[in-house]
RNA sequence: GCGCGAUUAGCUCAGUUGGUUAGAGCAUCUCGUUUACACCGAGAGGGUCGUAGGUUCGAGUCCUACAUCGCGCACCA
């Protein structure tokens, strides 16, 4: 048999090992049934992945989300459940045309309208094309078993006909409509943008008081003044009591007087400014509520280029916002109505989270989803707000952590209809159509002047055969995104693939895009399907630099996942990724963290290489064991399975990675790799060690799936005739250790006095400085009461004896006696180790340290003792708490007679 | 303004129904090359769990207030 390297380099196997998982097709859930590894009535178990945004690469928040969902689906298949892991690219419309419209410009100097909307568009699916292709490289670097037969893409021709059929639905039921309201105009962008991709930005800017007829206003924003012609005070507010709702007035204003109205509103805080203000309800969200409110008029002053309209006045008319806001402020000054001005007035400024335009809020005739509007479901009125709210409230979606709950409830309390059209060319295009025999595209009363919403294709009016139009404009990204969970498994069609994996298991995506996409899945799918689109929300944090700053390109401090895995490889970066951060939290992430990680595939890479040199001809899958170490590692195997198995269950992946880690490195390399060495029991030992070995390797496969499977390879390989894939193995089950355990009648507790013994001797010899060349013999003390003990510390005295202890010879005596002239410790409340001291040894060091041992006993027996004498506590703890005080009380009062007899031997 | 989170060892973080002496990794100190691994091994030091109250026999854990930092939402004339 080769002979592994002394170092596991990753990049000679990941690639390798992918392909042959990915040419299995195993990631396929019906290969999976097929060929009998799953069976065919097993529960299913699925995921869609977040489609990664088709604007260029993945970054290393993608391997968060990887990572994560790779572990439950690797873990979900092990467990036999027919488990699916659905990928796919998202369109991201308004995020993907600005980088082409900016890629187009800065190379060629050339706008989208130089082009023409369709090689425009032609040009953007080539960008699309590339930027998917890296990224599916980039997922498969990371490992991820992907399901890629049923790859989609959230502006493909299936997911059209979904789009489609959704919005006639909705339109038919009168919840998309189409009306002239305010909205989140992006001027520089030239299109409309919702509620949440909105940013708001501080900043300092003057704030002025004009005199308004009898009144002081205060405004950020003079330019918006022109069309102004509404005073609104609150109804309490005193100042104006003398004043009528309703009430006539004549103003001098910039272009001359005006006649003004005053309008009673509780809106107003009467705390803010003069309690007093002007109205501009085509240019503001507030003010245009308050003019729906009274039936006031609405001018729009400012054009969709951000130019003053005619309105204005010929001053002023073409202006930018920012020119005319001086010159304005400038004439009301020489008019002598510029009261004051307070130059350090803080305000938000709403920018446009992609492309970075201002906002300008605009009144346009837009398409809109009503969330408030009550439909009939089953017999009872509802709304989508009803049904987002039931949907986690009654129909147990279930998030991790549950704190985003709150969140999720509180977003859809304040939410408002959702504006779905824009004005940009990529995307799915509003499937409305306009019959050009109608003049104007309102609302009329023939059938022929209504919009025609259609999920085929259109080419000519259904009712007079005329020419028609379909609306230029194209669907919000999120309104496809929505219909992720089940357009990709075929709806509208009633598939099979529907049928058997949706409702999905788990939505695992970041708590940032929990309003974006989390929400308006679950709106969508409860109304589209009356089924929720997943049981479980597992939000996970964002993943930051050293210093805990998010990672940014400006800031230079962006992880490139396909940077590091060369150096370190992928599996030490997903367990710097799941262990060490818990759902909802934030992880800081630096390279001193996946090296360590990096040591630790390593250490594995070389535990398999210790077994696989010792590996004897065969393993069998049930043997004797005769060794109380052997009882005992795999004792500590059969609870390690049942906790990491737990954990996962409850998405605890990281205390389920961090106990995998401890019995790793520590309870199976440091303690029973050495022990292995020592055992007369060659063959037994070593089939202990495969034993471990592999289980340890199938629990330890969802996080780190290209090691695990690498070593896995080599061990089939070295016995099989037909090599298995780790991958689809069953998890490890508690039953297989039972068996064995159960053969054998002995607890394992006189191991672990073994491995305290060998503790105490190594921490003695370290503690008096005792060169570890310098060979000495030990003496070990058993009070009476333990005799039972003395069998199996016979036993296991070649153990103690070689277990980096050098010792020279071990005497096991029962006697009270305390052996003079002795270095010593006490290991249990019956078990002391002693050692001869040389001339060498500092008697007051040794003193010192008894002393302290002795004060730190007392201590403990003095608290102990208080707890137990206290009535209440008796009274009160469960009756197995006290129980154990008592034993532990007991323990330490033994500890300290043992303790206090060294102390007076060493005078 | 409302809400959420964080505050535990030098650093990064665990600590899930309240119950021994609060854990890990990294870093630090001492020692070490033996059937895998120096990307290693052995041993050690290091914390009044942000502050102040409260509930309880018992609080890192539950409650109240406050402080500092971060985030979300709303308002923003």
């Amino acid at each position: 048999m080769k002979e592994l390297p002394k170092t596991y380099s990753p990049e000679e196997h990941e690639d390798l090992i992918y392909q042959m998982w990915e040419e299995s097709g195993f990631f396929n859930p019906d290969v999976c049934v097929e060929k009998g590894v799953t069976e065919e009535d097993a529960q299913p178990f699925s995921i869609t992945l977040p489609p990664p945004n088709a604007t260029g690469t993945l970054h290393i928040g993608h391997s968060v989300m990887l990572a994560v969902e790779d572990l439950l689906i690797r873990y979900h298949r092990m467990r036999g459940e027919r488990t699916l892991w659905l990928p796919g690219t998202d369109h991201a419309a308004l995020a993907t045309q600005e980088k082409v419209e900016r890629i187009l410009w800065d190379t060629e100097q050339k706008t989208r309208h130089d082009l023409g909307r369709e090689s425009f568009l032609k040009r953007v699916d080539e960008f699309v094309d590339e930027s998917r292709n890296t990224m599916r490289r980039q997922m498969r670097k990371m490992g991820s078993s992907l399901d890629w037969s049923r790859e989609a893409f959230t502006l493909d021709a299936d997911r059209n006909l979904a789009v489609r059929t959704a919005f006639k639905k909705m339109f038919d039921e009168g919840i998309i409509y189409r009306g002239d309201r305010i909205v989140n105009w992006d001027p520089k962008m030239q299109t409309t943008v919702s509620d949440d991709e909105i940013e708001w930005k501080e900043e300092t800017v003057p704030f002025y008081y004009f005199q308004y007829g009898p009144f002081v206003i205060g405004t950020s924003r003079p330019e918006t003044k022109f069309g102004d012609k509404y005073v609104v005070v609150h109804p309490d507010d005193e100042r104006y009591a003398k004043y009528h709702d309703g009430q006539k007035f004549e103003a001098e204003w910039i272009n001359g007087t005006i006649t003004a109205i005053l309008i009673k509103d509780p809106i107003i805080d009467m705390s803010f400014g003069s309690g007093a203000m002007t109205i501009t309800p085509w240019h503001d969200p507030t003010d245009f509520d308050i003019a729906e409110r009274h039936h006031l008029d609405k001018e729009q002053i400012i054009d969709y280029d951000g130019h003053l309209l005619n309105i204005a006045g010929s001053a002023f008319k073409g202006l930018t916002i920012l020119e005319a806001r001086r010159k304005i402020v400038e004439k009301l000054r020489e008019k002598g109505l510029l009261v004051k001005t307070e130059d350090n007035y803080i305000h938000n400024v709403a920018i446009n989270s992609r492309g970075g335009g201002t906002i300008e809020p605009q009144i346009k005739r837009q398409w809109f989803i009503n969330v408030n509007k009550e439909f009939d479901r089953d017999g009872t009125q509802t709304s989508l707000k009803k049904l987002m709210q039931e949907a986690v409230r009654e129909k147990g979606i279930e998030f991790v952590p549950k704190r985003f709950e709150k969140t999720y409830f509180h977003w859809i309390d304040n939410l408002r209809d959702w504006c779905i059209s824009r004005q940009i060319w990529y995307g799915h295009q509003i499937p409305v159509y306009y019959c050009q025999n109608s003049k104007q595209q309102t609302t009329g009363d023939t059938p022929c002047q209504k919009p025609i919403v259609s999920i085929e294709g259109l080419h000519k009016c259904p009712h007079c055969g005329g020419k028609i139009e379909q609306d230029p404009d194209t669907l919000d990204t999120w309104f496809s995104a929505g219909l992720w969970t089940f357009s990709t498994l075929g709806w509208p069609d009633q598939t099979i693939n529907l049928k058997t994996f949706h409702p999905t298991s788990v939505m695992e995506t970041g708590y940032d895009i929990l309003f974006f996409w989390v929400a308006r899945m679950i709106l969508m799918s409860t109304y589209l399907l009356d089924e929720v689109p997943f049981k479980t929300v597992y939000l996970h944090g964002l993943v930051r630099d050293e210093q805990g700053r998010k990672m940014s390109k400006s800031l230079g401090n962006v992880l490139d996942p396909l940077d590091i895995i060369p150096k370190y490889g992928t599996d030490a970066i997903r367990l710097s990724l799941l262990i060490g951060s818990t759902p909802g939290n934030d992880v800081r992430l630096g390279e001193e963290k996946i090296a360590s990680y990096r040591n630790f595939t390593n250490k594995l890479w070389n535990i398999a290489r210790f077994a696989l040199q010792n590996k004897s001809q065969i393993t069998n899958d049930t043997f004797q064991i005769t060794s109380d170490s052997g009882r005992w590692i795999l004792s500590q195997m059969a609870l390690l399975i049942d906790e990491v198995t737990h954990d996962l269950d409850k998405y605890q992946f990281s205390q389920a990675g961090e106990k995998l880690r401890d019995f790793t490195w520590n309870t199976f390399a440091d303690w029973y790799l050495e022990i292995s060495k020592f055992e007369e029991n060659k063959k037994e030992t070593n089939n202990i060690l495969m034993f471990v070995l592999e289980d340890l390797l199938k629990l330890w496969h969802p996080f780190m799936p290209f090691v695990t499977e690498t070593i896995w390879q080599e061990i089939t390989n070295s016995t099989e005739k037909t090599p298995r894939m780790l991958m689809i193995e069953k998890w490890p089950a508690l039953k297989k250790y039972q068996d064995v355990l159960s053969a054998s009648d002995k607890d394992t507790a006189d191991f672990s006095t073994i491995l305290q013994i060998v503790q105490a001797i190594r921490n003695l010899r370290s503690a008096n400085r005792i060169e570890p060349k310098n060979k000495l013999p030990a003496i070990l003390t058993i009070s009476k009461e333990s005799k039972s003990l003395l069998g199996s510390l016979e036993k296991n005295k070649h153990l103690i004896l070689k277990l980096r202890t050098n010792l020279s010879e071990l005497e096991i005596q029962t006697t009270e006696k305390i052996p003079e002239n002795c270095l010593s410790q006490a290991v249990t409340a019956n078990i002391s180790v002693f050692i001869p001291r040389g001339s060498t040894i500092d008697i007051e060091q040794e003193h010192e340290r008894l002393v302290k041992e002795e004060t730190n006993i007392k201590k403990l027996i003095q608290s102990t003792t208080d707890l137990l004498s206290n009535p209440g506590y008796r009274n009160n703890a469960p009756a197995h708490i006290v129980q154990k005080t008592e034993k532990l009380l007991i323990g330490y009062q033994k500890k300290l007679t043992e303790v206090q007899k060294h102390l007076h031997s060493i005078v």
